[in-house]
DNA sequence: GAGCAACTGCAAGCAGTTCGCAACAGTGTT
DNA sequence: AACACTGTTGCGAACTGCTTGCAGTTGCTC
């Protein structure tokens, strides 16, 4: 699957520039398509499908296709820039790696709640000790039901 | 989405004629393919997918469709008898709601470990303390590297 | 055994994503 | 500045996992 050594934290990639510098590097070309989808994900929310990123693009290049989109950011998350996550079941999430937090969602009403890294330490090392197994709390996201569901459902 | 009174936990449900007896008190009926889908979840592995299932029950019954037993599965898990979870990216897997626990799933070469449930409950107490949120760590899996894997790539 | 409603198979449809291909466009070389 | 090399693109079709509409069937109650 996901063999690659992200290279990203060994340089500084905190600009759309900085990235691209990285793709160059890394044999790829710096297209127009690639730089207005790096700023639309570094000026964008921080969580956007890819077919939201898609209507962003589009709307200052209008003829950059769909598939575009989706192969552009698996090569940037093969570069470790980018990470994806699911949260609950639509589509996937994209955001910068540098802003990788862990989540909660609400199977309920969908709500997200963004959870710092620290809830996880437990888990984390419990995972390690017990099965040797490195958790990636940053890609999925644990599902339940929020406050005001609980609240409003009672029990 | 899920508003439902778990009853199942109110019978025993141990048994493939208990639940069709719970289906009954529900006002469904008791048919061959409901019948056959709940043998092969009782007697099959723990994790299997809807399509799997389906290819178990139609070694008996040629001609139930997917969509029966899809439709099969969600009447199930609407009375709190079975429940599915999303391991990694494939298609969701079924199990009896009696067996529940948690997962971690290898990213790289999709092992499932089953985790005891105990893991989570200092993750779920920060999560309600926190944010007052319940998680539900059955239905998601963990995703990370298992020991096998970390181990191959170093790292 | 008649009738109601739950259930079924089938086929079509859906969302999200991937793929094959021929055309196109960055990049290093000359 | 033209050239070739190869990465990238748009398009459309395919794919997976799942859902839905519909007309026919079947379980269950009276």
């Amino acid at each position: 699957m996901s063999r690659v050594a992200p290279a990203s934290h060994l340089h500084d990639v905190s600009t759309v520039e900085d990235v691209l510098a990285l793709v160059r590097e890394h044999g790829g070309r710096i297209t127009s398509s690639r730089r207005i989808l790096l700023e639309a994900l570094f000026a964008g929310p921080e969580h956007q499908t890819a077919e939201e990123l898609a209507t962003v693009v589009q709307t200052r290049a209008p003829d950059v296709a769909l598939s575009t989109v989706y192969r552009n950011l698996e090569e940037l998350e093969r570069l470790g820039v980018l990470v994806h996550s699911h949260l609950g079941h639509g589509p996937a999430t994209y955001h910068l790696a540098a802003g990788a937090h862990c989540h909660f969602v609400c199977q309920e009403c969908g709500a997200a709640v963004e959870a710092p890294d620290e809830l996880f330490t437990g888990l984390a090392r419990s995972a390690r000790t017990h099965f040797g197994f490195e958790i990636d709390p940053h890609h999925f996201a644990v599902l339940g039901r929020c406050a005001a569901c609980c609240a409003a459902d009672g029990g």
